[in-house]
RNA sequence: GCGGGAAUAGCUCAGCGGUAGAGCGCCAGCCUUCCAAGCUGGGGGUCGCGGGUUCGAAUCCCGUUUCCCGCUCCA
């Protein structure tokens, strides 16, 4: 298959786009009213492709785990599974981090467009300027007359200039590099290092004038009432910024009828913290041992600042969530275990080639739960909107025992384990056991997002058949599994053909679409099978009559053979579970 | 949030101040023995939405929503 494979960079999305509305896979949300940004519903033919994508992640990670194979220790992988809430405990997304790491307030420039994270702006605040004999001082000479200087509170809460950076002594660092962040700023040198308030001194030449000048942080409540009286990082120029607006990225809500801010909750940014605030039942009611893991597929909601790139990044999406719990010494072995198996799952439902990458984390890009670990990888897909690069399909990452450590923390219950196979020995020969905080493996995959690559991989465009174009789905995710023809409307094969049907319905209808269809060409017939992405059609004709037999007629390569009607279910059989 | 482009039938698009169109698809009938064949007929659009200009707006102007591209953002 792969060598047939169709770069992603000559597919078009808006080819891709319309198929899927044509056919039924994916429609805009809430169309007839306009559309709602960021939100897509899926027709019936992408309804049954996202369950069979989904099942067969529920098949191969919940209840055969990892399709049987053995894990680094040896053992079979244990995994059980859960169904957590959407709305949980608001104080879980304070122990997650998702409260504080969702609510960064942004500035915007409206001369220049550029947007700035509003804790990321260093105000410069001139405190005093430096007399003419002093000038030419250095910054360790002007430390004493310093001492006597006036408060830096005293200085206007207005600052003179801004300059990027995430805090004081890193703007004082980049501003010594390149005084060109301040207009007609010549110098600068730093005085002394950060105080308790955020802030540190500087010296600054202005040609031949010099100022000592506070530099930290603004206060971000005067900027959002007075952003006019501000000046814009770079140009210095005032009247440009936007007050600081917070960019909060997870769905607020209510519980209960009053609706006061005490009511407050949110809906889940993701499924997993459902697993670690149910980690202490699981392991109490489910006779569960170390290492095991704990899958949830569901939906989850992120209010994404630009949703983008069709079903890519959706405000409202599902996700199949795996944590896996290990002796903190093996985390190691059972990042890599994951990070490898999963690739290959992704491969075993269809994404093969050069489209399917598996990308390990730089140090720097890891999230803060992350850094700590054995590393995060993302499996990636080669979208075509992100040809030649690539779009995460399902992260890796090893995220220490930073959950279980938090909600430890936060909610007051002890998360540990005692894992009674560890520990030194006693004088039975029992070991003593380990009392300890697991760590986590999270293979975190994105199902809407597979649905799309699994789209994206199938659409093959081909001028040489009628449709111009077909879905070369795997049988096991095709939605529609198989079609049943008559050749023509006449004679007794509608009657075989429904019969064979019937028959296909019973046998394999829970797994996908078995059609039907008596009516016009067949070779219109093939044409529609083709762009729906059915692997397999069944057609009756003048020799079925007489031999008991039909023809099947291959989606990929337009081929046919004639086979037994008595055949058919274990020809698909065998097909459908690849 | 910003800048640019777009929105007319299920799809692809034409129409750009004077009665809403084509091709394909879809549905029905006829005909048809293997790849969107042919014939006949049919359904389907308040021209994204809301204002304004005009005797008259799909068409011009303003606003708005959605989609696409580029920024920006992305635990």
């Amino acid at each position: 298959m792969a060598e047939r494979e169709t770069p992603a960079a000559t597919k078009s999305m808006d080819d891709i786009m319309a198929l899927c509305k044509r056919r039924g896979f994916i429609y805009q949300a809430s169309e007839i009213y306009g559309g709602i940004n960021g939100f897509w519903d899926y027709g019936p033919l992408g309804a049954q492709l996202k369950k069979n994508l989904r099942d067969a992640w529920w098949n191969d990670v919940v209840m055969v785990p990892c399709g049987g194979r053995r894990g680094p220790t040896g053992e079979p992988v244990r995994m059980v599974p859960v169904d957590s809430c959407i709305i949980q405990h608001p104080r879980v997304w304070e122990a997650s981090g998702h409260v504080e790491g969702f609510n960064d307030p942004m500035v915007d420039d409206r001369e220049t467009k550029a947007r700035y994270r509003a804790d990321h702006l260093m105000g410069v605040f001139v405190v005093w300027e430096v007399p003419k004999h002093d000038a030419q001082k250095t910054g360790a000479e002007l430390m004493s007359a310093l001492a006597t200087l006036v408060e830096p509170q005293s200085s206007s809460p207005y600052p003179e200039f801004m300059v990027v950076a995430p805090h004081a002594a890193e703007a004082l660092s980049s501003l010594a590099a390149d005084p060109k962040q301040i207009p007609r700023l010549k110098r600068a040198q730093p005085i002394n290092a950060v105080r308790g308030d955020g802030a540190a001194l500087a010296l600054l030449h202005f040609g031949e004038r010099a100022f000592v000048a506070r530099v930290g942080p603004v206060d971000l409540a005067l900027l959002g009432r007075e952003p006019e009286r501000f000046p814009a990082p770079v140009t210095g120029k005032k009247g440009v910024l936007t007050p600081p607006r917070a960019f909060n990225l997870m769905f607020k809500t209510y519980v209960g009828a009053t609706a006061t801010e005490d009511d407050v909750a949110y809906l889940r940014p993701e499924t997993a913290q459902g697993i670690f605030t149910n980690f202490k039942n699981v392991v109490d009611t489910m006779r569960v041992k170390m290492p095991f893991g704990i899958a949830q597929m569901g939906k989850a909601f992120r209010n994404e600042v630009t949703p983008r790139n069709f079903t890519f990044r959706s405000r409202e999406f599902e996700q199949m969530e795996i944590e896996f719990f290990c002796h903190p010494s093996e985390a190691r072995a059972w990042y890599g275990f994951w990070r490898d198996w999963r690739m290959q799952w992704w491969e075993s439902v269809g994404l093969k080639g050069e489209n399917l990458v598996l990308r390990e984390h730089a140090t720097d890009e890891l999230a803060h739960y992350a850094r700590e670990g054995a590393g995060t990888s993302d499996i990636e897909y080669r979208f075509p909107f992100t040809a030649p690069g690539y779009g995460e399909l399902e992260g890796v990452a090893h995220r220490t025992d930073f959950d279980l450590r938090r909600h430890q923390e936060y909610s007051g219950v002890k998360l540990d384990y005692f894992d009674a196979e560890r520990g030194e020995r006693g004088p039975s020969g029992q070991p003593r056991g380990e009392r300890y905080l697991p760590h986590v493996i999270e293979p975190s995959a994105g199902l809407d997002r597979g649905v799309l690559a699994l789209l994206c991989e199938a659409f093959t465009p081909d001028p040489a058949r009628a449709s111009g174009v077909f879905l070369r789905f795997r049988p096991r995710m095709a939605p529609i599994k198989a079609a049943v023809y008559p050749l023509v409307n006449r004679e007794a094969m509608p009657e075989v053909a429904a019969r064979l049907h019937a028959d296909l319905v019973g046998r394999f209808g829970r797994d996908g679409f078995i059609e039907f269809d008596a009516k016009q060409t067949i070779g219109k017939r093939y044409a529609r099978m083709d762009e729906a992405g059915c692997p397999f059609c069944f057609t009756v004709d003048g020799q079925s009559l007489q031999d008991m037999t039909v023809t099947v007629r291959d989606r990929d390569t337009q081929q046919q053979e004639r086979i037994g009607l008595d055949a058919v279910p274990a020809f698909l059989a065998d097909r459908l579970a690849r």
